[in-house]
DNA sequence: CAAATTCCTTATCTTTTGTTAACGTTTTGA
DNA sequence: TCAAAACGTTAACAAAAGATAAGGAATTTG
């Protein structure tokens, strides 16, 4: 994918939540980059700081802890969604997981010091903001969505609902990956399948 | 407690995120309302939209779920936080879950429609917005941790995590509401804290 | 103040999950 | 292309959690 149609889907991205005029589009246009990233390589690594947030524009990431020594997948952004490890990037501190990519990617970035003078930009500034505060509070939403099935839902529940709403995501990733992101072990999860396909057989 | 007390301790909150000028202060505190409400009454009830975010200025709240006719308890606010069902809120969508005081409480809310004129307001709009960024912000990497909680912990762990952290909040909750917000029953907390008590004997 | 309710613990039993290991299949990568 | 690694399932056993019920302490409330 050229540059060129990465940073119009950016565009388009960001017009779904705030419109732009041409003019603002060539001001913000001009603080971001777009990165090709090869399958399994890092977007983020556990102990550094998160300097950018980013937009996949092709391809998908996983987001993963590793806990005594083993990787706990935690999270996925596929096409048109916004990655970063969000507690890092805003308050620079080190991350405490890793972000890899599932598949060939490509990704238009902002970093941190671009973003701070876009926001300061008296021609983009309020349009920032704003776009700042719609995207936080995007996925604040499906966080609380996300922590009320964990607290409501048992893991077979949880995996239906899943089934119901993941979509096509589901069948590019590894189920034990799944598992771990329903909170359960993989040999748990291929449990459930069974009971679930004995019922509705 | 009075109501220009409890409007100065939400500009104290605001500015903790965003410093006014007094005239700035004068605008916006004609956008707030201060209630007062006796210890188990609502602040919102599942099936209605939530029309306000308000912040805690005295007292306690707890958010709960009902599920096949059982209370879950799913999160708090105490003092100096603030209170809403965001979901609900941010899309005009009936709420799924119940807020209620735990104690004779004094909310400052700030209503959808008082909101939206805030931000129309020229000498309000920019601060407005950031402000709004920041909280969702603060919340999004609160429920980020909480996730992450839910993924890489035990329940024991997650208890054990709770009693450092949690502060003397944990004192003015009864268990069974904790164990909810752990994501396990009361019976299995009362259980791993026998646990943890005798190996810490 | 007294009755009622709420709350926490404990016990018993059932269900589910975690752990480890094995096996065949698929995918990966040198 | 071919050996190695990754994947999903299943089994067996241990550990933990859910469900239900009972009892006593603490709190609430009329």
């Amino acid at each position: 994918m050229d540059p060129l149609s990465a940073l119009q889907k950016f565009r388009e991205y960001f017009e779904s939540y705030v419109p732009l005029t041409d003019e603002e589009w060539n001001a913000l246009s001009q603080y971001l980059t777009v990165d090709t990233l090869k399958k399994k390589k890092f977007y983020v690594e556990a102990g550094k700081v998160c300097d950018q947030i980013g937009l996949v524009v092709k391809g998908a990431v996983r987001y993963y802890h590793v806990k005594d020594g083993e990787e706990i997948t935690g999270y996925f952004s596929f096409e048109n969604e916004m990655l970063s490890s969000y507690k890092s990037f805003l308050k620079r501190t080190p991350a405490t997981n890793y972000i890899q990519t599932l598949e060939d990617s490509v990704i238009v970035n902002l970093n941190h010091k671009n973003l701070q003078q876009a926001c300061m930009n008296p021609l983009l500034g309020f349009k920032m903001e704003r776009f700042g505060r719609l995207t936080a509070e995007h996925y604040l939403m499906c966080y609380e969505d996300r922590v009320t099935s964990f607290i409501t839902q048992s893991p077979e529940e949880r995996y239906s609902q899943l089934l119901e709403t993941g979509g096509e995501a589901l069948y590019r990733i590894p189920q034990h990956y799944i598992a771990n992101f329903l909170g359960i072990t993989p040999v748990s999860l291929s449990r459930i399948r069974r009971r679930i396909m004995k019922i509705s057989a």
